[in-house]
DNA sequence: CTCCATGTTCAATACATATTGAACTATTGG
DNA sequence: CCAATAGTTCAATATGTATTGAACATGGAG
């Protein structure tokens, strides 16, 4: 069931809901990760997450970022992939999400949580993946 | 007692803690009325925004931004003059406050608080204050 | 000194939040 | 069909948050 999520539109997108989605360390981590893999050829999924929380924990913070409009999810099969929706947040907050990134990548140690490097500072886990294919 | 407030300094200030001052549309309407009025000749006293709320709520969420590094208090007799740190947050995380205040500002009908226009629209209670002598 | 204004502190409340583990629901692959 | 995988949903918990009103402290004005 549910095959497709319930995403808000650009316009539903409010700015306090999303300063405080981004205000959760393990989120912001998340959404830092999905900007530095940006240009990268696939998504990303929940399970390359796993560093950062458990699954049942994961799931509420994702939910959490895709009602807030930061996140948009794909389902496919039993995975889900996730990209920042960039092009709506700089729409309706421009230079927003670009500040925030940049002041969160600038010094994350002192709050991003345990895991986070292994997304965020290298792909090799994609090569990882079953199925896994370089563009 | 407590002549000076407790202020932290600029390279304490986290950016979740941050994030989180201004994801309360209370302080996140205090920040913009503050920020509208950076070059006026006088700061803002706590008893400017008392549209906003009671004085007991204005208190504590005053208190939030001071702890976070959002604003510096001034104490001067009975009356506490308030300031964006402007510098410091622009030093720490460059282009954030202005994006945001700039947001803010595009729409900030559907969770402004009510009674926020007062301060944000006119300057009409400056000169109401008793004791008040423009530049 | 006494009144008044400004603002804080405290206790109580109601509510939201992050985190956990266990149970559950698909979907894929043998 | 069976087993494994990916992720959700639920219930329980612990903790933080905003808001209120009453009581308190402090400084200025008559």
């Amino acid at each position: 069931m549910a095959r497709a999520l319930a995403h808000p539109t650009r316009d539903q997108i409010v700015l306090p809901t999303v300063l405080d989605c981004l205000s959760d360390p393990t989120r912001l981590a998340i959404v830092c990760s999905l900007a530095g893999h940006d240009q990268a050829a696939t998504d990303l999924r929940c399970g390359d997450f796993a560093g950062f929380s458990g699954k049942s924990n994961l799931a509420y913070h994702f939910a959490r970022l895709r009602e807030a409009g930061l996140i948009s999810t794909r389902v496919q099969g039993t995975t889900r992939y996730m990209t920042l929706r960039r092009d709506d947040l700089d729409t309706r907050f421009p230079g927003l999400l670009d500040s925030v990134i940049k002041s969160a990548m600038s010094d994350m140690e002192p709050w991003m949580p345990v895991g986070c490097r292994l997304v965020c500072e290298s792909a090799d886990q994609l090569e990882a993946r079953p199925g896994f294919e370089p563009g």
